[in-house]
DNA sequence: GAGTTACAGGTTTTT
DNA sequence: CCTGTAACTC
């Protein structure tokens, strides 16, 4: 091992060579945050702290792994193993396997994903025959989430007259109810949600004094990455578990918290002194990822905040260029400046896509992004939106594996009971629900003993509901001597689920399965891996690996995912998930009113706060330039808005911004083309009736657009959309990879004919060659 | 009870 | 825009 201590700054060093006490880290981004942490970790480990007894944790399970592989490197492989290192969740998850006989829970609960609890909470509403659009359950999830993370429990709800009095002035006098019946039925069915990963182990470490003796035993060391990010539950686990050695060490950001949304709460980092005997406090306020005017234009905004620690982050990096601002008229021009950009900084500068990101508010706004990219043929990934685990067909599967675990996972049973489809109706779903209300058992234990309960099934159902229950007992038994992917690819072939796919006729359907078998293939990487670490001496069960994986998927995050990770590609995502990583490159886009900071968050000081900070950390992401863009207008759920820009735009100091004329195209068809109809959907402008089609009058110097453009007055309402169609389609060209609706996916051959007349010859991956005139054919360019 | 269609309604952000 | 659900038919 090199002399690692060298490598670090002095507050660096400092923080890292304190070994003992109560210590807390302000680490301004950029500011070698991560290297402190590996580095303090192995220097522990170097002055004989047993690595068995240190405990890290985290905000992602990617950034644990990276922190491990690096200590590993210092330290070697068979002690950075023995470190306990994750996330809150994944780590208590494990913990609470262990211990989960004094709760009352079976070993193998299941974790139910917030799909899953959204649905338990729909199908309570509707059993206690509520208003559902009183009770919205996504609402009242978002209510119950909110007691869990501040340990506040049903009977800890009934207690509190003010809460009750709030959900009473709201309209909803029954949450209490639902909150019992919730909690009640996760348990009935073996089952913890996110939040109880967190409830329950404090409720553990409360409940059992020999227990929590037991693990602020094993945890001498305790650190805390992000601490800014923690909540209430999260911070009482942490401080139980650190009471007694009180080697704590917490690391966080304040400028950087941006998860109050899901209960993180900023009090824990600005109180953390108030917590703990003689803190000593060590700020890392030196930045060596950005260019200072990227350093600088992020602090003049974060600057506005009242709520902060006091400290001056600064760099001694190269002035660099200035952060550039982009206006552009739509989301589309938006998408193509960026695309450019990319395109041309490649070019210019000898990047790879990976030195670029592109970060926005919401997810929603990848696909104008994404659709602009492709045109360029810039390869691209997108982490987070809609996960691979959280696809219908593959939940589906993960349903079975899920009961094979743990038959009374009630969510997942209700999902496959009937599907693929064996005739079990809603009907019997409700009776069969009912009476497990009735008698206080799982819906799977009614089905075992189907003809000792009092159920109003008819016999041929019963005969359908007992096959389906030895189907899953057969699952439970090859699950005994076969390996997850065995027993997943078993489950496959029983249930015709590939078969069920392939009656679809859709596109889409193709693809998903093409998901299944992705699934499978994801499986059996994860068998290899735990074979390997098996060999390398740790011991695990063989029969428990399906549990394992089922643990693994409910907890991993998309930016875990390791597929693809070797191919080039420009980032995509939003500002959240962007927290912690760096590019060379990045582009913020959607800088808007009511987008960026969000329409949902505007209304009270401490919201609007947190939008900026999440501004800041989108920006300070940048290494060497940071491109931010506006649109003035863009598609909101099919209509277009008009937008005005972020007034995080004026907040950043003139001195470090630069704004960039959009270039004007000489050819004004190819304006029209491009930027009035080239991204809008057909079926919205059919109504739009655009005889004169008055074009927004950009503010500022703007030089050649003309005011007004017309464009050769339809006949009818039809026609109008001929006209667009035809610009629209133009685009294609013999040698293009389109997808049509219906036919699917297909190579481009040859055209013929002109306006609305001209056709394409296309040679479909499913159907063959086939004709197609463009007036009609809903093509989609792919590239 | 299954399958199809029509329609409402919903978007921040995630473990 | 997309998804989930209600209504309707077989």
């Amino acid at each position: 091992m090199t002399n690692y201590l060298e490598e670090l700054n002095e507050a660096q060093r400092a923080a890292v060579v304190q070994k003992d006490g109560a210590m807390i880290i302000i680490a301004g981004a950029g500011s070698g945050k991560t290297r402190v942490l590996t580095y303090r970790i192995a220097h522990l480990m170097k002055q004989g702290v047993d690595s068995f007894s240190i405990l890290a944790l985290t905000f992602t399970n990617k950034a644990a792994r990276e922190m491990k592989n690096r200590i590993a490197k210092m330290v070697g492989d068979s002690e950075a193993k023995n470190l306990w290192m994750g996330t809150f969740h994944s780590v208590f998850a494990r913990i609470l396997r262990s211990e989960a006989d004094k709760l009352g829970f079976p070993r193998n609960f299941t974790i139910y994903d917030t799909q899953d609890s959204v649905r338990l909470i729909s199908a309570i509403i509707k059993e206690m025959q509520l208003d559902k659009d009183r009770y919205k359950s996504k609402q009242v999830l978002s209510r119950i989430s909110s007691f869990k993370n501040s340990l506040i429990t049903v009977k800890a709800y009934y207690a509190n007259s003010e809460l009750q009095e709030t959900d009473k002035m709201a309209n909803r006098p029954k949450i209490g109810e639902i909150y019992q019946q919730y909690v009640d039925r996760c348990f009935k069915a073996g089952a913890m949600d996110f939040d109880d990963l967190l409830l329950r182990t404090n409720e553990l470490l409360t409940r059992f004094p020999d227990v929590l003796a037991k693990y602020q035993d094993r945890f001498r060391y305790i650190m805390v990455d992000e601490y800014q990010d923690t909540n209430h539950s999260q911070y009482l686990i942490v401080r139980a578990l650190a009471d007694r050695f009180q080697n704590i060490c917490v690391v966080g950001d304040d400028s950087q918290s941006i998860y109050a949304f899901r209960g993180a709460n900023i009090q824990n980092i600005l109180n953390f002194q108030r917590d703990y005997e003689e803190v000593k406090i060590f700020k890392l306020e030196q930045n060596y990822r950005s260019t200072s005017n990227i350093v600088e234009a992020a602090n003049s905004v974060i600057d506005k905040n009242k709520t902060k620690l006091d400290k001056e982050i600064w760099t001694d990096n190269d002035k660099g260029e200035k952060v550039k601002i982009m206006r552009t008229l739509s989301e589309g021009e938006e998408g193509r400046f960026v695309a450019n950009s990319i395109f041309d900084n490649k070019m210019n500068h000898q990047l790879k896509n990976e030195d670029f990101a592109i970060l926005y508010r919401t997810n929603s706004q990848s696909r104008a992004i994404e659709d602009a990219l492709r045109k360029k043929d810039i390869t691209y990934r997108i982490f987070g939106g809609l996960s691979f685990y959280q696809r219908k067909e593959i939940k589906d599967i993960l349903s079975y594996l899920r009961l094979i675990v743990n038959p009374n996972d009630e969510e997942a049973l209700k999902r496959v009971i009937n599907y693929p489809a064996r005739g079990v109706g809603q009907t019997t779903i409700e009776r069969l629900s009912v009476a497990a209300n009735h008698y206080k058992k799982s819906i799977f234990e009614i089905l075992e003993n189907i003809d000792k309960v009092d159920v109003k099934i008819n016999a041929s159902t019963k005969l359908k509901l007992h096959n389906f229950v030895t189907m899953v007992k057969t699952f439970q038994i090859e699950a005994e001597t076969k390996n997850a992917f065995e027993v997943a690819d078993f489950v496959v072939k029983q249930t015709k689920i590939i078969k069920e796919l392939e009656k679809d006729e859709a596109p889409e359907a193709v693809s998903k399965v093409e998901n299944v078998q992705e699934l499978l293939n994801g499986i059996k990487d994860f068998i290899d891996e735990q074979n390997e670490e098996k060999e390398d001496g740790e011991e695990r069960k063989t029969d428990t690996s399906l549990a394992y994986f089922l643990e693994d998927v409910a907890l991993a995050t998309d930016l875990d995912n390791e597929k693809n990770k070797d191919v080039d590609s420009v980032s995509l995502m939003t500002v959240h998930m962007a927290k912690g990583l760096e590019f060379q490159y990045v582009y913020i886009v959607g800088l808007e009113e009511n987008l960026f900071p969000s329409a949902m968050s505007m209304n009270t000081r401490s919201e609007l706060e947190e939008e900026r900070r999440l501004f800041y950390v989108a920006l300070t992401r940048a290494e060497k330039q940071a491109y931010l863009s506006y649109a003035h207008s863009r598609y909101r759920w099919g209509k277009l808005v008009d937008c005005e820009p972020s007034r995080f735009l004026e907040e950043i100091d003139d001195k470090y911004i630069d704004f960039m004329t959009p270039k004007v195209s000489p050819n004004i068809n190819k304006f029209i083309n491009e930027d009035i109809f080239g991204d809008v959907p057909q079926d919205k402008v059919r109504f739009k009736k655009p005889v004169k089609r008055e074009v927004v009058k950009p503010k500022g110097k703007q030089k050649s657009i003309p005011e007004t453009i017309h464009i050769s007055t339809p006949k009818n309402l039809k026609k109008v959309s001929n006209i667009n169609q035809n610009l629209f389609d133009s685009n294609i060209t013999v040698g293009n990879v389109v997808e049509h609706t219906k036919f699917g996916k297909g190579e481009v051959v040859n055209l013929e004919g002109v306006g609305s007349n001209k056709k394409a010859e296309i040679n479909f991956d499913s159907v063959g060659s086939k004709k197609l005139l463009l007036q009609f054919a809903k093509l989609k360019i792919l590239g």
